[in-house]
DNA sequence: AATGAATGAGTTTTCATTCAT
DNA sequence: TATGAATGAAAACTCATTCAT
């Protein structure tokens, strides 16, 4: 759990007003979060990052320490934020198919909608995950949603539609890339084939990254 | 001893010796495709690129002429290397279903025998694809692949196996997608994940991968 | 203590101390000066800059943006540096001759004094005048002067004494000549020559330019 | 004097032949003129001396050691260029003030026609003379033109039209002034004077200084 | 006589970080 | 809480010069 911040509720969202320590660090972190997304993690700039949050550069140190803090917080940022957006999905009401049908679906979308995220993702993994390894609740961070999907898998089994002994971590993982890497790697994909990757194909991909999850899951009748 | 124009053969094409030019460049793209696949493309140093080739930053810049262009010749050597070992890819002989699967184990395995393919496709995409956008070639780079792919489908929807309409570029991305994540996501999804992903996991996620694939690709009964 | 606003209005302006702008600006203007008037563009550094402005380096990149930034200011600095040195011209009171002459030995001096001024213009000229091409108000710079020249060129005509239709600008470019190529090219003379170059020389050839300008306005009898 | 340079006649003023000393030499030191009165100095590549001569540096190594030495040697040729023009000067026909007349504007076309050598003058002036001061035989270098100088105000003092006393070295620092500045100052004046300083111009400029010239000389009557 | 290959020692420029208020 | 002024250390890039043939 990340350490209560009493944000005054007044204050947030808007541009950050100064003499406001709570709204100034969100401002850098939000900033930050911008820069390392777009540059990486040695092509980001402290200037850059105080530039777009309207603050000054001693005030980041003072309230980070370093470049590597600044980043760190950023990761965790990114994460939270991902989490945040996971939290609404509900597929409480769906039958089993449907269900993950609506999962692959969301989390092509989710990425879609973060692109930060992605990024940040790749920087931390070009870093060899030095940052995130140090994170302490790193691994409380999808336990909500992988706790969704094995309720889903479970009453996919007990109907008789889904097979037995998938986990869902791994199934996860196997979503996670089918969405990921078609975001991840546009620019290269967009070269070296020629289809276009563009809304309408990766709306396209969506469903068909879910057709593809289902029929791994199905019974063989 | 004058006009001895036997170069020696044994030394060619190896680790190159002074006074070699297309060894010397050789060697400078071998070592700018370590530095920038590891360190990224802001994060890499010319002087750590000269050092490991064992020659000198001005001779760098005389046979690339700047950091970018470095980066560029990295790029695109880093596509030439994979594409060679894709040649190596036989499917010929199998069955169609067979034949998939060889090609996804394969692929998984080309991704984790050469770890710089994919942090330079990382670092690439995370600079905007700026680089491949402007290479020459770059689609004609896995024609054959595909080619061989459409083969297979072909040859398998004949047999009755595989459904109609596959597309093999549709497909390849498939496969890339579920072999490139888990390797290059690896140090994140270990933070995140209780689950171990090292090379036992990484041969039985080939297998799984391959499953899916074929499952996906299946005629319903 | 807390709020005193009181900058020592004594420290302003001169050697400029440490936290002080306006005052580290001029100052590397100044250090700027030299350093290009004695070394010509590509022969200066800016690291020799930075040492004698007693600043470094970054600063001087923060101020100026860089090379060729810093010696665009340095040779607008000399310009108006000399402007303001031709203000202290007077030559109201004398007759069209005298005034004249005094302009003559007065552009002399001045060009003896601040010898920086014919460096960088010379400088400037190696480089194909590239830099003043682009500078906004340097036409602006030297009207004062040639304002006061036309008016004692006016006053010496009606007085019966000078030829008429006499441009004010031909003639200053002719006592510019006259003064600016004996301390321009003092170097090369010396060698050339046997005469001594030295400032009694100077002292006299003053006088003499100024007859000799004398002589060509002078309606001839 | 040069020492002589059996300089291959047949060789002379073309495409520099390989294998050919004594043409190489030459070629180098014509496109060092080029490059050091282009650039200056410290602006000169010895890599674009080597690249328009289309001789490899260690060549020009070989044959003059390093940069300054072909810096110097470029100087010398600079001056011996600008003698051999001078001696085609000929004013023993002309009555006195036309023979000075004639040589003005000789002199203002041998400067437009010859621009390196003011450019030289310039570079070397900037460098405070550092070069020429060794140079052994620079007092011998104008000496023909200072003679002829004499010749012709002896014969005007003898035929009453010119004033006694005028000494010849100081009259040519005059005309040379008059001559020197409009051409080496050219992009500095077309920026800050109105005044188009074209061909025409110069022209104009030549017959003007002449007349300068000669209403100094003329005995007053 | 001539050169392609190579480099040591700079030079400009950048950037994370701190000082002083 | 906040910042304008300043910098040490390092990065990319250059250039006169030499090596080996």
């Amino acid at each position: 759990m990340a350490k209560a911040k009493t944000t005054h509720e007044a204050d947030r969202g808007k541009t950050p007003r100064k003499r406001n320590a709570a709204g100034s660090r969100e401002s850098i972190l939000q900033s930050a979060l911008i820069e390392f997304s777009t540059k990486g993690y040695a092509g980001a700039r402290v200037d850059e990052i105080a530039k777009r949050a309207g603050l000054s550069k001693p005030l980041i140190y003072e309230y980070f320490g370093d470049k590597d803090a600044i980043y760190a917080a950023a990761l965790r940022e990114t994460y939270l934020q991902i989490r945040a957006g996971e939290q609404t999905l509900n597929m409480d009401g769906l039958p089993a198919e449907e269900a993950i049908r609506s999962l692959v679906v969301f989390t092509m979308d989710h990425f879609r909608r973060n692109p930060w995220f992605i990024s940040m993702l790749n920087t931390e993994n070009l870093r060899g995950g030095s940052t995130i390894r140090h994170m302490q609740d790193a691994n409380e961070i999808q336990s909500t949603l992988i706790e969704k999907l094995r309720n889903v898998l479970d009453r996919g089994h007990a109907e008789g539609r889904f097979r037995a002994g998938i986990d869902p971590v791994e199934l996860y993982i196997f979503i996670a890339s089918l969405c990921y890497f078609p975001i991840s790697n546009v620019h290269t994909l967009r070269s070296v084939f020629e289809c276009k990757i563009d809304d309408a194909w990766l709306d396209r991909r969506g469903q068909e990254a879910a057709d593809m999850v289902v029929r791994y899951l199905r019974k063989e009748s």
